[in-house]
DNA sequence: TTCCAGGCGTATC
DNA sequence: GATACGCATGGA
């Protein structure tokens, strides 16, 4: 990715990329909007790693950033060097996906860390995505930064009261355990096929089928995978009776994205 | 007040 | 293996 420095900031230019669409779409809980002189502003984290962004229509701009960490850091997370445009054009052979992109073409698959996207969507059951936000909020507040692994299991379920996370603090608990004690090693998780992955991942308390695909998708950049929640649910059964059309083989999951964008905004209108 | 939210564990058949 | 139900919390 081709990109210009400007005084401490790092300037793109790219058309498929939105800030609104990619950092507020249910990926990424962690992410805040924030006024600016810019069409749109965030700021949020990497980890521990701090990023303001800016767009102006088709210009991104990484504030207070180094070329090191640009190339090193911001490049993978936001997944710069996968040709969307293509990815578009290949799933718009389908009518329904073509719409979803037309209506969302700047969603980007965000390369997160595995143990941060773990406990958000272990946290992201039965619940809605404002409350979900609380809940990570008030745990990165507590802690001063998102809590690692072996912090959390130092925790119990009760002394976890105060993230008012319900009967999934005990889930919160067992990951924590499961992850610092080595009983489940991160790098292993990604080096296995897909599906001793997530069978790995499932014996994890409060992580089941629709958890663990979010784990793979979102955590491990596994685009295979294709996470099932109520929404795509509704998608599945109005427009893919049959399962989902061949132009998604290999990129299920990117696909899933734009639909679960599409298909939310459609029926709230 | 009741229903629902990026589901899962458990009981029961 | 499939189906039904409870679960914490808070916004609509």
């Amino acid at each position: 990715m081709e990109y210009t420095v400007n005084k401490n900031d790092i300037e793109i230019i790219c058309p498929d990329f939105n800030l609104d669409e990619t950092l507020d779409c249910g990926q990424a809980f962690r992410w805040e909007k924030i006024d600016s002189e810019y069409d749109i502003t965030y700021k949020g984290f990497f980890v521990d790693r701090f990023l303001r962004i800016s767009q102006n229509g088709e210009k991104i701009i990484f504030h207070d950033t180094t070329s090191e960490d640009f190339e090193n850091v911001w490049t993978d997370y936001f997944d710069l060097n996968t040709d969307y445009s293509k990815i578009k054009l290949q799933l718009s052979e389908d009518e329904t996906l073509k719409k979803a992109c037309d209506f969302a073409g700047g969603i980007r698959l965000l390369k997160q860390d595995l143990w941060e996207t773990l406990v958000s969507f272990i946290i992201s059951q039965n619940n809605n995505i404002p409350r979900i936000k609380g809940i990570i909020s008030r745990l990165c507040e507590h802690y001063g930064h998102f809590p690692t692994a072996v912090e959390l299991s130092a925790e119990t379920p009760e002394s976890l009261d105060f993230l008012r996370a319900g009967f999934r603090a005990k889930y919160i608990v067992d990951a924590s355990m499961k992850i610092s004690s080595g009983e489940i090693d991160a790098d292993q998780l990604k080096q296995m096929p897909i599906a001793d992955a997530k069978k790995t991942l499932m014996t994890i308390k409060g992580v089941g089928n629709k958890v663990s695909e979010c784990v793979l998708l979102f955590g491990m950049y596994r685009t295979e995978a294709f996470p099932v929640d109520v929404w795509i649910k509704r998608v599945m059964e109005s427009y893919y009776p049959n399962g989902l059309p061949d132009c998604t083989k290999g990129i299920e999951g990117i696909a899933q994205q734009y639909l679960f964008h599409y298909i939310r905004n459609l029926e709230k209108n």
